[in-house]
DNA sequence: CGCTAGCTTGATCTCACTCAATAGCAGTGG
DNA sequence: CCACTGCTATTGAGTGAGATCAAGCTAGCG
């Protein structure tokens, strides 16, 4: 089901009922390839694009040639949903790994509104879900340290793998170099690569060829001043993404 | 008009009957005191604030006792309309100088949903917004300098009060202190100062006790990297916030 | 095998921070 | 009226986290 992953274990879920009139909504499912630029900045837009499996990126083109990352997405993410009251983007939208996404075309949308307006609700917090993540990202750059930054995004990434189950609280994929974490982090490939050796000297986490380890998850956590929170998790997914309850029992 | 300011001269606009509406699900118009927090991080929410005059924040209290700023909002704004659909906010909500308010209750905006669907779309569109602005912070402090990132931030606000009347391109109230445009930029009110005297002494705009004057706007935009895509300004309105028209004719 | 992309390590540099001192100004109270 | 307090702004000197530059290393791959 191209769906599952979409708001689960959220504060705000879909009923199965919702989920079931999505998934009619997609028109057709694509693939693309890593790297590949899947939406360009201010090209008008007539679809939204589910992110099914792979991870991708939206990033801002600075002038003088670089990009920096504003958001990092995993299956389940509604990536450009905003586009859908937007109309075109600010941004680029890119493949980080090679991907399969759902196209939704925004007349499917309005249709499914029309027919069922209770849909409206979590599609809207989907968004507001992202603009959570950019707040988060905003506090990350502005307050945070090299090797706080790191552990920041870690630990995010960590607790949003695991609420759709693609992370077993210590272990997940990271298809990502260490130069793209630095753009997400806004410090340099040079830098990544000595705080992840502290990261890994000190016992925190092991970081290598796109697979991450985290060692101790409440260490981490605390290092990062890492606060779930802001994802709007449900609380016992909160509490394991803060290293709290790694064990749930029940 | 309590709505006059909301989304003013933005691409998607409220019709006069959508104004009305919203006009009447305000319960009651509040003022609050400078410095005063309006929103506390975490406290379940039944209403959201619209700002009907003075300037507000949003800002993330960080564990060290320092805070920084996620937002700054101007009349018109619909500051923690994401309150709606995510019931807590992730951060605090405070008032930059005295303001007056609208409040506008949860219950209301549903009623007014399910009298007028439509109404749904600009709503988003608002919050949505807020999350383009968030990008463009991001990227400010990802990838632009002291001195650039100030000039941006200004820039910024001045295309804001521009689409709502506050500023005629050049002039504009600022009730910040250096400290504050600190928090936004993530500088040092020392290096603000600093700052401030090198925007001064090249003759791109004059900062003092509480307004500006853009003295060169066309160079300050160039400088600071500003394109007001992201505000989803009217064309007009656009090129006059970018200093590429700031004497329309017609 | 050689090529390229990614990672690692070292040396040096720089932008903005920190610390510190001074000045201006508003409000408050004697 | 002046003294005192607190907030804001300014300027200087020294410091440091992370950037930059440069060189070598590793591994996957045609």
């Amino acid at each position: 089901m191209l769906t599952r992953h979409l708001l689960r274990n959220r504060l705000t879920e879909l009923s199965d009922d919702e989920r079931a009139a999505l998934e009619g909504a997609v028109a057709q499912t694509r693939q693309y390839a890593a790297g590949q630029v899947v939406v360009r900045q201010g090209t008008p837009i007539e679809v939204s694009t589910l992110l099914v499996e792979g991870m991708m990126t939206r990033h801002v083109d600075a002038p003088d040639g670089r990009r920096h990352l504003v958001a990092v997405h995993v299956p389940g993410d509604f990536v450009d949903l905003h586009a859908y009251a937007l109309k075109k983007l600010d941004h680029d939208v890119g493949a980080l790994t090679d991907v399969t996404v759902a196209v939704v075309p925004h007349v499917a949308l309005e249709r499914l509104q029309a027919a069922d307006p209770g849909i409206t609700r979590p599609l809207w917090f989907q968004t507001l879900l992202d603009a959570a993540m950019h707040r988060q990202w905003i506090y990350r750059l502005a307050s945070l340290n090299a090797m706080q930054r790191v552990a920041h995004f870690l630990c995010e990434t960590n607790a949003r793998l695991l609420a759709i189950g693609a992370s077993d609280g210590e272990h997940f994929a990271l298809p990502m170099t260490q130069g793209d974490i630095g753009e997400v982090c806004s410090l340099t490939n040079v830098h990544v690569s000595r705080v992840l050796r502290e990261l890994r000297e000190r016992g925190l986490c092991q970081v290598r060829s796109s697979h991450v380890h985290i060692t101790d998850l409440r260490s981490l956590t605390q290092m990062a001043l890492f606060d779930p929170e802001y994802l709007y998790l449900q609380p016992a997914m909160a509490r394991r993404a803060a290293g709290i309850d790694e064990a749930p029992h029940g």
